[in-house]
DNA sequence: TGCCTTCATTCGTTGTTCCTAAATATTTTA
DNA sequence: TAAAATATTTAGGAACAACGAATGAAGGCA
């Protein structure tokens, strides 16, 4: 059984890769999301490659192999359905339940993620609003939208940017787009190519032209 | 924060402890709960007593410490609780629920456990029919009957032997009447001063005298 | 083209946690 | 008091997961 940490690493390659276009994820990027220096991510990357969890190609970066995707969807699985529980049976508020999951996710059976599962009814999307892989491992991507589509005055996360340019990918960055972060189109003009958002957790606004708008998709947030 | 190690110790101390009319619990019997050698015991529990939470005597035993029974119980309400909720709300056989409480009482957050004890109504006892101690820590023991006053034909456990001699001991040992071990009393002769009872487990029966009946100490089992 | 910056890799280490085996020491019991 | 049962000490090791610093490769820029 892999250990916590695996499961960890195989989970955050999984989360990096999905929001790139390009089927490898550089090391840099593993070290960043699991807070380690790239030393140490090099080093454990290479044992999930001897597991045959990723595929690792030195200096070009690291890809799940089938079994590593397995794994990722099924840890994502038992977090999402956690989530969901907590938020739907015990009266969790959905800010409060990623630490308890990311806890849990490590620890519950098959079997109780299978009652889990049965006693919420088979749930597709966990509380954010992100879908939750079947227990056959697999995962119905959840609609997603870009800026220049998605209803206004609505909550939507940054789902994936279409992108790999760096420097377009530095100004995300820079803006506070990243995936993940909460966001809400306030105005959308056509005349002028442009797009107003406002970033909910940083309280400001910013604008953003069609070329850019339509690089960013995003998902609806179901409001609880 | 207490490893997963360290809870397992101290909890097992805790339960050897409670089917012994002394305080102090010897290292033999800490290793074989544990399942290690008698060195790791040795060196795991002073350990233990470095950390403050047990007290230790060289060739004599442990005792808990107010911090250690503290904790004790703390693991003890987590397991409960789970198991009752497992029980209870996910529809598992109370024969299922152990191991799976066993790996989710060293994660759940207090603030979890705060929620599953409010959803089940603040129960006082878990599906074997075990006392969950209190969020502050106290237990009020399960009551608990001896072998010649507990109801006929009736599943119940052996919860204590109030006796401390080693002979008296090994007999319960060899009988297979360790605490734990669910039974039921199929006959009691007040003429003949013996109990008849049957081991579920093993399917068998055996005969004791009052003496030994005595001493014997069982609780009633909530029947699922 | 060639240097420089950036990113990745390697290497040597560290540190924790938990464990075993075997020799030694002590206590209990017969 | 010797033998048997228990504990302790000692020495060591395996697994895991990380860091820092030196080294190496690749891409961008002049």
């Amino acid at each position: 059984m892999p250990s916590a940490t695996v499961e960890d690493y195989i989970k955050h390659i999984y989360l990096v890769s999905e929001n790139r276009a390009s089927g490898d994820v550089a090391m840099g990027q593993v070290a960043e999301a699991l807070g380690v220096v790239p030393g140490t991510a090099t080093t454990m990357v290479k044992a999930l490659a001897d597991a045959g969890l990723v595929e690792y190609a030195p200096r070009v970066g690291v890809q799940l192999t089938d079994p590593g995707r397995k794994l990722a969807l099924h840890v994502l699985r038992r977090h999402r359905l956690i989530e969901k529980f907590l938020v739907e049976v015990l009266g969790f508020d959905w800010s409060e339940v990623h630490e308890e999951a990311e806890q849990m996710e490590h620890v519950v059976s098959d079997l109780l993620l299978e009652r889990i599962d049965r006693y919420l009814g088979y749930p597709t999307e966990d509380p954010h609003g992100d879908p939750i892989p079947s227990a056959a491992g697999e995962l119905i991507p959840g609609q997603v939208e870009t800026l220049m589509e998605c209803p206004l005055q609505t909550h939507v996360a940054v789902a994936r940017i279409s992108d790999q340019d760096t420097k377009f990918l530095n100004y995300i960055t820079d803006s506070g787009l990243n995936p993940g972060v909460t966001l809400c189109v306030k105005a959308r003009s056509e005349r002028a190519e442009s797009v107003e958002v406002e970033l909910i957790s940083r309280g400001r606004s910013l604008t953003l032209g069609k070329g850019a708008a339509v690089k960013i998709q995003v998902r609806p947030l179901s409001d609880s």
